[in-house]
DNA sequence: TTGAAAGCGCTAACAG
DNA sequence: CTGTTAGCGCTTTCAA
């Protein structure tokens, strides 16, 4: 591979010259211009990316945290990052963490070794103590809302659609109200369902609240713990429409008629929420990951909320 | 930032030394190696990765090239990809394309920039004639089948299951079968679907093969179609669960039954398909994904199959 | 407008 | 076992 010492013996030229003409810097006569460009055009030449890295500082690239690919939440925040990522010339690096705190540490890591210029945490496994540090060598940006002034953040207002849609449950009638999440309380999300949930029903009977529900066979299993008791809730808010689908083909499965028996709300707009015609809570991931990119590339710490769009179907 | 000039120093050795530790060679004294470890965990210390890649000639770093995330297909291959990259500690870029040629060749060049030591090819725009000088410079390993015996090939067999799918078809009788392609014929996937349909049932009407659907939405335009006209086909093959969904949706709101007006199988056995009981073709693409993934770090050029499932459920 | 030369931060002969 | 030194391939003063 020829390099840029190649480039310069065969154009004649010095090696600064052939970087300025590589950089598009003026004060090139149009003859030597001319001639290296004709040498690197022959030679077919391109600049080694890490010696650029290396002196310039910077990859141009950032690194996307999430627990892992192919889960509609988090290919929607990707999408929104690649939709820019692509615009600006920037490169993306898929992080994925299942949750494991030292893999993340590993990834927050690529800012320190200078691999990265900036992360996007789309969820996280660390404590904000424990990433903050790392700000100091890149841009980091969340999303979701943190007070931390050393963080971006683009972030839907979880709180506020959850609040929205249990009042809605409550204003159809409902008082016994089950709900799922993925994670427990260490989740940003959970935390936030919870305390909106109190906010509008009070407390309530731990087994209303279903945890580790990511997929229709969660819940499936969702659903049987919840409709064989004697808790009997007549709705269900789930953490995601995939979830929202494996509840309603349970509850159909015995005999249980979705809405009139049982209310089912999922989340996130996905194609089976509407292939079952099921009501859904959009947060408009693909905006966030679009913003959340934004404020990455502009090392931006401010705080902006995206809106939520509930949609009503037939499930509720 | 301390560089490894520092780190020597302050540690009363030499360069190499550091580089010694740093790398776990073997012939460091207990004393200087103690010494230095010291004082890299004193200063927080990382080595800069564009120096390493740029002396090392690697960068331990995939790309993928796909149209776009966000999309079931796409997503699985990503996912098995990620997989294993995880394990062998290696990082990937995803490389968005959107199916231009330009985009692509622009992302094939980072192998000769020597920012990517592979890459993996999930679906591409340009001709294998315009790929091929890029392995060259680093492995490409495509999902799908070639003959070139310069890429290495993690594939599902696309022809075998549209072939024995379009057989069940007519084994059950339908002899009017409609199908749906995302692109044209300048995709390998639709070609292997018209050839195994005519292989199967002979020459059709062009009106029975609807492009462009990518969507449920787009499932809806194409059975709108297809069920409007006078064609009238008893079964549809679509390229996707999500597409399958839109054109049951659509039969089901004009009162065609599924399936004994319309059979419907869809592809990729995704979650909107199992919600609504839809036949499909699992072609497991993680699995592929994975073996593409182990296929470029070995630059192997090997050609393997996987095969693939026909999952049968109420719509055909 | 141009070139010489000094790095960027690291690895790996080579010599001791 | 350890240090010296020569790069890897590029950008950017600085002086001309």
């Amino acid at each position: 591979m020829a390099n840029i010492n190649d480039i310069a013996r065969r154009a004649g030229v010095s090696v600064s010259t052939v970087s300025r003409v590589l950089n598009h810097h003026p004060y090139v006569s149009q003859l030597k211009k001319a001639a290296v460009q004709r040498v690197i055009d022959e030679l077919d030449y391109v600049p080694n990316r890490s010696a650029v890295d290396l002196i310039r500082k910077e990859t141009r690239s950032f690194g996307v945290i999430m627990p892992y690919n192919n889960n509609q939440a988090f290919d929607q925040l990707l999408h929104g990052i690649l939709n820019r990522s692509v615009e600006r010339d920037y490169t993306v690096m898929v992080l994925p963490t299942k949750y494991n705190t030292e893999k993340e540490l590993s990834y927050l890591n690529k800012l320190k070794n200078k691999q990265l210029d900036g992360i996007i945490i789309t969820s996280r496994a660390n404590s904000w103590d424990a990433i903050i540090p790392f700000t100091k060598y890149g841009a980091i940006v969340a999303c979701e809302y943190t007070e931390h002034p050393e963080i971006g953040c683009a972030y839907m207002d979880r709180y506020g659609s959850y609040l929205e849609t249990f009042q809605i449950l409550k204003d159809k009638g409902h008082s016994h109200v089950a709900f799922t999440t993925a994670r427990g309380e260490e989740s940003n999300s959970t935390q936030l369902t919870i305390k909106a949930y109190q906010q509008i029903f009070g407390n309530f009977p731990p087994e209303y609240h279903i945890k580790d529900c990511y997929s229709i066979a969660d819940g499936v299993r969702a659903a049987q713990q919840l409709l064989q008791s004697e808790l009997n809730p007549t709705a269900i808010y789930a953490n995601g429409d995939e979830v929202a689908t494996g509840i309603y083909k349970y509850a159909r499965s015995i005999g249980i008629g979705v809405p009139e028996d049982l209310a089912i709300i999922g989340q996130e707009n996905q194609p089976v929420g509407i292939g079952l015609e099921l009501s859904t809570v959009d947060h408009q991931l693909v905006k966030v990951g679009e913003l959340a990119f934004d404020l990455t590339i502009e090392k931006s710490k401010e705080k902006v909320e995206i809106p939520y769009r509930i949609i009503l179907r037939q499930s509720i």
